[in-house]
DNA sequence: CTGTATCCAAGTCGATACTG
DNA sequence: CAGTATCGACTTGGATACAG
C-alpha cells in the first residue's frame, strides 16, 4: 500500500489524454470568465445577483455571463436561486464543490495581480528583442 | 500598518477591471493548453523537447503548441533553448516564475482529475432535469 | 431585473504544405 | 526536428432587440 500522496506515473500521463474525463473539467475552469465568476463568488460573503456580477466583472457581456453561469451550474459548482418576485431576483452562490474550485481560481487571480508588473516587463523585453534581432557587436 | 495578508477592498475590485494589468496575465493562464504545458513542464524533472510535449499533450496541434509556448516565453514563464545541432534540438523549461505558475496549474489539473467523476454526475443530473422540466406529482 | 434569440465580426483551431 | 505560412471550418464573443 502506498499512502504517500504521489500520483502514479500512469495517472499523470492519462491526465493529458484526449479522453480523460478531467479534460472536460479543465475546459470549464480554464476560461477567463469562469475564473472570474468563481473568484468573485468566493470573495463575496453573500450570494451575488446577476446584475451585481455583470457590473463587477468589467467587460463581460450578458450573454457570456449567462453562458458561464449555466456551465458552472451544470457542473454543480454554482447554485442558482430564483425568487419569484417581480421584477425577478436571481442569486448565485457556490456549492461546496464550487467553493473548492474557487479557492484555486482565486489563487490564480491573486498570483496574476502579484506578478502582473514583472510579466509586463518580461513582455516588453521580449518584444524589444524581437524588433532588433541582431544586437550590434 | 497592516501586516495581515488581506487585500484591500479597492484592490479586490480593481482585479475585475478591464484595464487591470492582471487581466492580461489571466488571459494567458486561463487557457487549456497553457495550463497543460505549464503542468507538464512542472511535473517533468528535466526540460522537454517540442516533440515530447506534442506527443504528451494529446490533441494539441503543432500550431497551437508553438503559439502557446511563444506566449509563455514572452511572459517570462518558459525558457526556450535552441541547440545548433542538425537536426535542431529545442528544449523548453520553466523559469522560476513559470515554476510558481505551474504550481497553480498543477493544482487545477489535479483537482480536475479528482473531481471529474462527481462533476460528470452533476452534469448528467442537470441534463436529465432539463429534458424533463415538469416532474410528475 | 434576468434572461433568450439573432445576427455578425473576429478569433481560434486544425489540416496541409513547405523551409532550414 | 522544429518550426512557419496559409486556408478554411468552426467557435467565440459582442451588439442589439425583445420577452417573462
Amino acid at each position: 500500500m502506498d499512502t504517500v500522496p504521489h500520483r502514479a506515473a500512469a495517472d499523470l500521463l492519462a491526465t493529458y489524454r484526449r479522453d480523460c474525463p478531467s479534460r472536460t473539467v479543465v475546459e470549464v475552469l480554464a476560461n477567463k470568465w469562469s475564473l472570474y465568476v468563481l473568484t468573485a463568488l468566493r470573495r463575496s460573503p453573500e450570494p451575488l445577483r446577476f446584475g451585481q456580477l455583470r457590473r463587477l466583472l468589467d467587460g463581460v457581456t450578458q450573454k457570456m455571463l449567462t453562458q458561464t453561469l449555466r456551465a458552472l451550474e451544470r457542473d454543480g459548482l454554482v447554485t442558482r436561486t430564483v425568487y419569484p418576485t417581480v421584477p425577478p431576483r436571481v442569486e448565485y452562490s457556490l456549492t461546496e464543490l464550487g467553493h473548492a474550485a474557487g479557492r484555486l481560481t482565486t489563487a490564480v487571480a491573486d498570483w496574476a495581480v502579484d506578478h502582473a508588473a514583472g510579466i509586463q516587463a518580461a513582455r516588453a523585453a521580449f518584444d524589444a528583442r524581437s524588433d532588433e534581432p541582431l544586437p550590434a557587436r
